[in-house]
DNA sequence: CAGTGAGCGAGCTTCCGCTTGACTT
């Protein structure tokens, strides 16, 4: 018999927090969440005042079951889930499924994990808190309420297996109004100019000061114009001014900060950084991830700025506590830290060193000094026209926090280098080396990343730490958007020159449009947005969670009645539900493109069974219509007549070699050529399956085969091994088998390979 | 693995937030 056990969310957090706890106390994790609504149906009696239906997942019963013996094995039971909502409903579902009595159930709190935090929570239990509690289960009924009734409506009306929800449903619109406003922008061009001052013409280089024209031209004309009254013009330093400035670090890491730095500066995904800060939460290296906290706990403080006057020095610390200023946050941990911060790297993969660092330098910077800076703007003046130039430079003082880390933009702009500028005074003359007028283009707006959606997410207080990650995985799952990169295209960029009197014009390229990484969305994402727009704006407004967070927090103080709140929400919510039922079309995104110019025929796309296809001809007439799908790169809503006519010209004939027939096409997984009955990918972005000569096309197979045959370590005729992605592996016959543990690849024969296959009993397929 | 697009319709799909594994061809 154990005298007291405790009870935590998670088992890293039990095992720290058992060493200051001494031999009386036993501490253990429930991992999350016990209990949940049941699985099948809604799991909620709308009839009778929105009683929940709760039940333990299978995948908890072995958890609830050692939970269980646990506490019958015990005196005192102390639950010590999070103080959150969340965290609340977990040990109001500990004491019930543990029967614990909640008159007299023991709840601590603390948000630290230190021996002082805990005693501390140890001497100050309380009663769970049923406020809480119960916006805890309107947040959960209103989820399912939303996602399980709308869902079935979209498998009806749209296609099947499709999902809504208040997250991910905003999430998506976020993405599909963002391309719809890069799609309506329309570029626009003007010329730049930009000048290279010499404050002596004899002298060299380090006197020079680069400018920039406080106008802009919208053609070359214009610009060539201006260059032409430049030649004869004298210039002057107008003014200088000088002005200093302070720069501030960014506060600590909360799982959404980290989650775009580590997209930014490590180039992860959003899943990658949680499953890297994953790792070393584990290893007991950092404090937990999934927070939207960036308060530092005493102790860390203490020690950041024991750690800074020792390596820095005493002017480089400064102690400071950040107040959390993101919607919703509910702080029940601490930021994102180093466990111990005089640890500046930690063992581990490459990556686990490398978003130790980031945490390291983010959170010791975060107590450094604001850095000093001097910002010295110069404006020069033309003797000839009212245009000025401005020469901006910044010259940093002291350093302070910028010693160790800076954070990065989400869109870097180019063309803001900083350079000193050298010492002139107001009168002084000027003289040009080169003034140059270089075509540029406006932008449109930058599509999302992982990252900047989340971004976006926490700015609009939608979805929690806990579910950034998984939310980005459930709209790609579902095909709503996807990631993907874009080559770009190159364009001409002219470029007029004025040196020594003399105007000289030169065009360069640069690409333009190259994506890496970004959310696109898909046609079924937008008809899905588009339909839930049309019928539950409510539910998609970007608003709608603000405001049912706000009655959720009445909730939790006891100001407003949590089933009242659910039968507002539900009465007007089932109507439109039923509504859009009974009422609506089903929708396909269908758009009538035109005529095909021979026969006539009507040309439509829509979202076919399978997916989007182009289509020419009717159903319903003597002849029937022929399909085509859309390649990944177009999309219903855009694509011309043109382009859909296009699509029926694959598959064609590339022509024969070596007495066999090439044909390229394109299928489920792009396009590709096939050729002795064999299929070959071509590559993405290089290759076009409309212009593909059968040059290239051998070129192809050719590379496709010499690279199969690097794959093959060993090939023993029937049996052989290859290397794949999670290490070497053996094929016989299309059945492949893993190698035993500690087998050494290099010193497989033949034998012991056929011992291996003889051995291994494959399992069934499971899903 | 590189297709499919007639119509009927059984049985299935689905939410958000807490937490980690087990396992991969």
């Amino acid at each position: 018999m154990i005298e007291n056990l405790v009870i935590v969310e998670s088992p890293a957090k039990a095992k720290t927090i058992e060493k200051f706890l001494g031999k009386d106390f036993r501490v253990i994790s429930s991992f999350g969440h016990i209990r949940d609504l049941a699985k099948k149906n809604l799991g909620i009696d709308i009839n009778n005042n929105f009683t929940p239906d709760y039940e333990i997942p299978k995948e908890k019963l072995k958890v609830v079951a050692e939970l269980r013996k646990a506490a019958a094995e015990s005196k005192y039971i102390w639950i010590a889930s999070d103080e959150d909502r969340e965290g609340e409903a977990i040990a109001w579902h500990l004491a019930a499924v543990l029967k614990l009595d909640l008159s007299s159930a023991r709840r601590i709190v603390f948000h630290e994990i230190t021996k002082e935090a805990i005693s501390n929570a140890i001497q100050n239990p309380r009663k769970v808190d049923m406020n809480l509690v119960n916006s805890q289960q309107a947040r959960r009924i209103l989820d399912r309420l939303v996602g399980f009734e709308i869902s079935p409506v979209l498998w009806k009306k749209v296609q099947p297996a499709l999902s809504a929800g208040r997250v991910q449903s905003v999430a998506v619109r976020l993405i599909v109004e963002r391309e719809r406003e890069i799609i309506s922008f329309r570029t626009e061009s003007f010329f730049k100019v930009n000048a290279i001052f010499n404050i002596d013409p004899s002298k060299d280089e380090n006197s020079k000061i680069r400018a920039e024209a406080s106008k802009k031209f919208p053609a070359e004309k214009e610009a060539l114009k201006f260059l032409e009254v430049c030649k004869d013009s004298v210039y002057s330093v107008a003014d200088v001014n000088v002005k200093p400035g302070t720069k501030s670090p960014a506060p600590p890491f909360t799982t959404s900060t980290l989650q775009q730095e580590a997209y930014r500066k490590l180039g992860f995904s959003v899943a990658q950084a949680m499953a890297v800060a994953q790792k070393l939460y584990e290893a007991g290296k950092i404090t937990y991830m999934r927070t939207d906290s960036t308060s530092l706990s005493k102790l860390a403080l203490a020690r950041s700025r024991e750690v800074i006057i020792s390596e820095f020095g005493e002017k480089y610390s400064k102690t400071r506590q950040f107040k959390t200023k993101s919607k919703g946050a509910q702080e029940a941990h601490e930021a994102i830290r180093p466990a111990y911060m005089d640890a500046h790297e930690v063992s581990g993969t490459q990556n686990e060193k490398k978003l130790y660092e980031l945490i390291w330098k983010r959170t010791i910077a975060s107590q450094m000094s604001d850095a000093l800076v001097e910002k010295t703007t110069i404006s020069i003046s033309m003797s000839n026209s009212p245009v000025t130039f401005s020469s901006v430079g910044e010259v940093v003082k002291f350093d302070g926090f910028m010693k160790v880390y800076s954070e990065s933009a989400d869109y870097e702009n180019g063309d803001d280098e900083k350079y000193i500028i050298p010492p002139v005074n107001k009168g002084m003359r000027l003289f040009y080396t080169t003034i140059s007028a270089t075509r540029k283009f406006t932008n449109p707006p930058p599509r999302y990343t992982e990252a900047s959606l989340v971004k976006k997410l926490e700015e609009l207080g939608i979805g929690r730490p806990s579910t950034y990650a998984p939310t980005i995985s459930t709209i790609q799952n579902r095909g709503y958007v996807s990631r993907e990169d874009r080559q770009g295209e190159k364009r001409q960029i002219t470029v007029l020159t004025l040196t020594k009197g003399n105007v000289a014009t030169s065009s360069r390229t640069e690409i333009t449009g190259k994506e890496k990484s970004k959310l696109f969305p898909q046609d079924i994402g937008m008809i899905v947005n588009d339909f839930l727009i049309e019928n539950f704006s409510e539910i998609v407004d970007y608003n709608f969670t603000a405001e049912v967070e706000e009655q959720f927090d009445k909730i939790a103080v006891g100001k407003l009645d949590w089933t009242g709140m659910l039968n507002d929400f539900y009465s007007s919510f089932h109507k439109t539900v039923t509504e859009t039922l009974e009422k609506r079309n089903r929708k396909t995104g269908v758009r009538i493109l035109g005529n095909q110019p021979d026969t006539g025929e009507q040309v439509s796309v829509k979202m076919g069974r399978f997916g989007p296809v182009a289509q020419i001809g009717e159903t319903g007439n003597d002849k029937k219509p022929r399909f085509a799908s859309l390649p990944k790169n177009l999309l219903l809503e855009t694509i011309t007549l043109d382009e859909a006519l296009n699509l029926f010209r694959l598959p064609r004939s590339l022509g024969e070699y070596e007495e066999e027939e090439m044909i390229v096409g394109t299928g489920k997984f792009g396009p590709y050529i096939k050729y002795k009955g064999k299929f070959y990918s071509l590559k993405k972005g290089s290759d076009d399956p409309y212009t593909l000569t059968l040059e290239r096309g051998v070129e192809i197979i050719k590379e496709k085969v010499e690279n199969d045959s690097r794959k093959i370590l060993k090939d023993f005729g029937d049996i052989k091994l290859i290397k794949g992605r999670y290490g070497p592996y053996l094929t016989k016959e299309k059945q492949n088998y893993r190698l035993p543990k500690g087998t050494d690849p290099e010193k497989l024969t033949k034998e012991d390979c056929i011992g291996i296959i003889g051995r291994s009993v494959k399992p069934e397929k499971s899903t």
